[in-house]
DNA sequence: GGCAGTAAGTCAGCATTGTTGACATATTTC
DNA sequence: GAAATATGTCAACAATGCTGACTTACTGCC
């Protein structure tokens, strides 16, 4: 936080407030709205829906996943991530495997095909970040990280940022 | 977009690709589940959901606004809006007024309480959005701005970014 | 004055994706 | 062997999208 006592001390603002970033907060809409609709479109092409895409994506980013760590990501129930992990293992998108240590656990991993529809899914999303990033100029794509990881819940966050970083790690993916 | 064009000209680049921005998808998407989340908890102690939310964001924000110009925002079909509209109305949160020129019209407008709710919710989402952009640093409003102004469909750009300048006219709402 | 077009409301039915609750199965751990 | 854990499944329900069809009220125009 950057000084904010600061702000009573000032006589402009003594007896107002900081405007609130509503514009920020209507961006955040719109700009989430067509993010994922464009997805939206090649995803009903096969049938699927966000849901579908959301798994997908986390699969094939960290191949491995299990179910529980799925289930902590998505934060739905086992319930609703079976029906449409159903569909994409019955799809041929996604494979399970038992797990080594414990057998308990089911592995998930992408297929052939279920590794090519993630990408596709993540070029257009990756086409219009890339986009957006160039408009918006230099130092862009650092402070949208930053910012973006801020909104993350504070309790959630430094989980969020291993996890991000471990899908790195498998590489660009290209 | 910057010189497209170098990136087949450079040695490093000619047989690879730029990384997809994997961390930037995931953390919006992160991001996003969290900034509603948090607004989602309040809601469903009034018996609401998100899209209700967004009913009584943009009445709020856009006094006046018509049925017309509200599917036009949300981008859902007149049934859907209507089912929520209605809770919103019954609960006594939006009232409608005939439009002055056009009597055929509905003008929406929030009771006091509807107001004061849809201020509680904003104030939530922005207390998330100033903590993030304090940890990021300066410079990161103007950034992060430009970012998601981008990241909408560039069709509906010029027609977003006017209603968030007509928003903002209504005055800070603090 | 009458008629076409427009803004909005409504009924019925359906799909997706979220929820609870209860219970089954396989496997690990103690 | 018993308890705990990881996962799967059945059933029912809620929120919020959708399509299609039809109504009502009002405006604009010939």
């Amino acid at each position: 936080m950057s000084a904010p006592a600061l702000q009573s001390l000032d006589p402009v603002r003594a007896t107002t407030h900081v405007a609130a970033p509503y514009d920020l907060i209507e961006l955040i809409f719109f700009a989430y709205r067509d993010f994922v609709g464009e997805a939206d479109l090649v995803l009903s092409s096969y049938g699927f829906g966000r849901a579908h895409h959301r798994v997908l994506h986390f699969v094939d980013r960290l191949p491995g996943l299990t179910i529980a760590e799925l289930l902590d990501i998505l934060r739905i129930t086992k319930q609703s991530l079976n029906r449409v992990l159903r569909d994409l293992v019955e799809g041929g998108f996604i494979e399970q495997r038992a797990g080594v240590a414990d057998r308990r656990r089911r592995l998930l991993v992408t297929t052939r095909s279920g590794e090519a529809l993630a990408r596709e899914l993540a070029r257009v999303q990756s086409d219009r970040i890339a986009k957006a990033l160039d408009q918006a100029g230099e130092d862009t794509r650092v402070a949208v990280t930053r910012f973006l990881a801020g909104m993350v819940g504070e309790g959630d966050r430094a989980h969020v940022l291993e996890l991000v970083a471990r899908g790195r790690i498998n590489g660009p993916h290209l």
